[in-house]
DNA sequence: CTATATTCCTACTATCTCGATAGGAATACG
DNA sequence: CGTATTCCTATCGAGATAGTAGGAATATAG
């Protein structure tokens, strides 16, 4: 139940290796790794992986340098990057039942009971991946 | 993102619906469901649920009655079951990610950080889910 | 200008899960 | 016996997921 998908779990685990490649001292230099580099080290399907960062890239998590000798970093510091940024940039808003925003999947409209459970287990989704930061996450 | 399936949204809904049935002053009487009406009442596909109300009682959360005259009831009151007992009945644990038990889904093995976030928000939906009962829900 | 390394784009496929359906066996009541 | 109900097993279609394939665009180095 409530099982994450592996393109948001491999999204995570890339993001941590980048944030841990520029916890060194001078943040110009190592901080910029490969998609390809970065599914060797996780052992992550690479082609796969491609797609996991340009799709990060495009939500402004990550920053692409292409061409030869680019590859990708951290858009901005690792403790300015909300878990639920990441999640949210791979799989779309937390929304355990369609009924979230309008109050028409049920005959109960909106004096809908479950509905109201549910409401509440997003918010307490929400409330934990906006309190961890990448940085949370690489000092665990 | 993190949605809950139709089996466990119906499967709610039809005990908060033998819920609301057994709040009577007479609890011997009208607590007493068939699964087609039921399924009439809240619009729900009957064989479907038939299935679904087959697997709570094989859990425990329901009691059964067999033959004419049958139906379903709470096995017990709606203030001694938690939702987290209904989620697992169906949907089995809540498990984001495999790695909560066995860290060997990634190469760091049990030093893996992103293992630790997972198995962090497994808690904080274990805690909301368990936090609330039957009852709580049909008194929102 | 050329070779190379990289990101980026589009399409495809195999496998699995989910939601639902079908048919009937077992059981209980009157 | 007839009927209403739970219970069991099998099946099916649609959609999501995970991964693959091939190559176009872009930048660097020499
Ligand atoms: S409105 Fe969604 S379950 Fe009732
Ligand atoms: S052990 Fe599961 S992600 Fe590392």
């Amino acid at each position: 139940m409530f099982s994450v998908p592996t393109r948001t779990q491999y999204g995570i685990r890339a993001l941590v290796h980048l944030a841990r490649a520029g916890e060194a001292a001078d943040p110009a230099i190592a901080d910029l790794a490969t998609s390809a580099a970065i599914a060797k080290a996780e052992s992550i399907s690479p082609k796969y992986l491609e797609g996991i960062m340009t799709q990060l890239k495009s939500k402004g998590i990550v920053i692409a340098e292409r061409g030869k000798g680019g590859g990708y970093r951290l858009a901005r510091d690792a403790s300015a990057i909300r878990m639920i940024d990441i999640v949210e940039a791979l799989e779309g808003e937390v929304r355990p039942v369609d009924c979230v925003e309008n109050s028409d999947c049920c005959v109960q409209g909106n004096a809908c009971m479950p509905r109201k459970f549910w409401i509440g287990l997003k918010g307490a989704i929400d409330d934990y991946l906006a309190s961890k930061t990448l940085k949370d996450v690489i000092e665990a």
